[in-house]
DNA sequence: TGAAATAATAAGGTCAACCATAACATTTTA
DNA sequence: TAAAATGTTATGGTTGACCTTATTATTTCA
């Protein structure tokens, strides 16, 4: 059942992977990106994880996670927003930072510790971001949502959740209200993939097109 | 203020200096055994730390910590009894166990996390094992107590502190009941260095020395 | 289809923190 | 004071996870 017991950088190519996919394969390259390292390493990385059984690597076409892998990477980020829940209801820390504060917790975590903190939290089904917590047993329902980008001209929808990781760029989003539970009204989408224009508790916000594909909404 | 970021192994060793050293000189050999690590390995660190200015080394003699060591041991100390705190009353996990979980995440934990947490705690004094959680600044008021084993024959005694760290060893003494806050009374100390003989809530139980050395009472 | 972009492989390097074995220095203790 | 215990230094080795530079393979796209 439980694994030998992953290092810290294995934890966290499986999770880049699963916030990465949706499922689908992942080019290296994207995997490099999120991690900060070279492509190269990526590589290497990625064939030691196929070595072991947790990534099925097809040179050229990409990365995808085994069901031991994904069941490992279910359990990181089980951990992770257990953690998020953690810090922004009891502790009280801010909303942008609580993402990258419990990606250090979330590598230390043992699972005794994770079930008696799902325990305690209530067993929340969301992170703070919106973002569904994966279950004990390592299933995870699919997020019912589409892109912000992706929503009508003139609709009003409601922020379910923002698929975002970076400190300053959940600052951002945090600065102008959008958050989870929001209601937003698309108001205007600038050509050339520019910025939408948006409404949002009565102010007006222009927010790219790459950040609001980060930001998954439902119709209302 | 702020250190550069110590790697865990560091923390790791500066910790184990606090605990052993009450301010004396710390044989490398302990600190190699504590780690379980090999003498030549303790050796190699210690020179390392000793070049950061965290420790100072008198070859033959043994190590200490610096002001700035201390410092930093404090603040790994702090992280970790909070943490035990935290799990403790707050996740239910067993007495012997918090030691070594909260160990995992203390090297985990940014300064910001930790200050949150000992404010939801509401700033603690004592660790479950009823050792001093140093404050923020780091200073620790010393533990005023003496061993059990230097108890007066026939004394009763209440149980201050536990300074053990291993889970069986921990798990030992809770099964015996010799918890801080209990009450002792020594009814025979065993000759040739033989183990005493205790009341503890109203049963018998029997203590080695090694063992009685690390429980911190307080005459009643 | 051919150039550009992306991916893979090879070779060699770094760094922290460990290991073993062996030789030597110092301190303790019998 | 000599032997035993402990500490130190030297040498060489390992592992994981990175790095650079360069070459080669494949895919994508204009």
């Amino acid at each position: 059942m439980s694994l030998p017991h992953l290092s810290e950088s294995t934890e966290m190519y499986l999770k880049a992977m699963a916030e990465l996919s949706d499922g689908e394969v992942v080019a290296i390259g994207r995997l490099a990106e999120r991690l900060d390292v070279t492509p190269v390493s990526a590589n290497e990385m990625v064939k030691r994880l196929d070595e072991q059984g947790l990534v099925s690597h097809t040179p050229y076409k990409g990365v995808n996670l085994t069901r031991k892998g994904r069941q490992a990477a279910s359990s990181v980020v089980r951990r992770q927003r257990l953690w998020e829940c953690f810090l922004y209801r009891h502790l009280k820390i801010e909303w942008s930072q609580v993402y990258e504060l419990a990606c250090s917790l979330e590598h230390a975590t043992a699972s005794e510790v994770t079930e008696a903190l799902a325990e305690f939290l209530g067993h929340p089904a969301t992170c703070p971001h919106g973002n569904l917590i994966p279950a004990a047993d390592g299933s995870c329902a699919p997020l019912i949502g589409k892109r912000l980008s992706d929503a009508a001209m003139g609709s009003a929808v409601r922020v379910l959740a923002v698929r975002a990781t970076e400190t300053p760029v959940l600052k951002y989003l945090q600065e102008r209200d959008i958050l989870p539970g929001r209601e937003v009204t698309v108001l205007e989408a600038a050509p050339m993939d520019g910025p939408l224009t948006l409404e949002v508790e009565g102010n007006r916000v222009a927010l790219g097109l790459l950040l609001s594909n980060c930001v998954i909404v439902e119709t209302i």
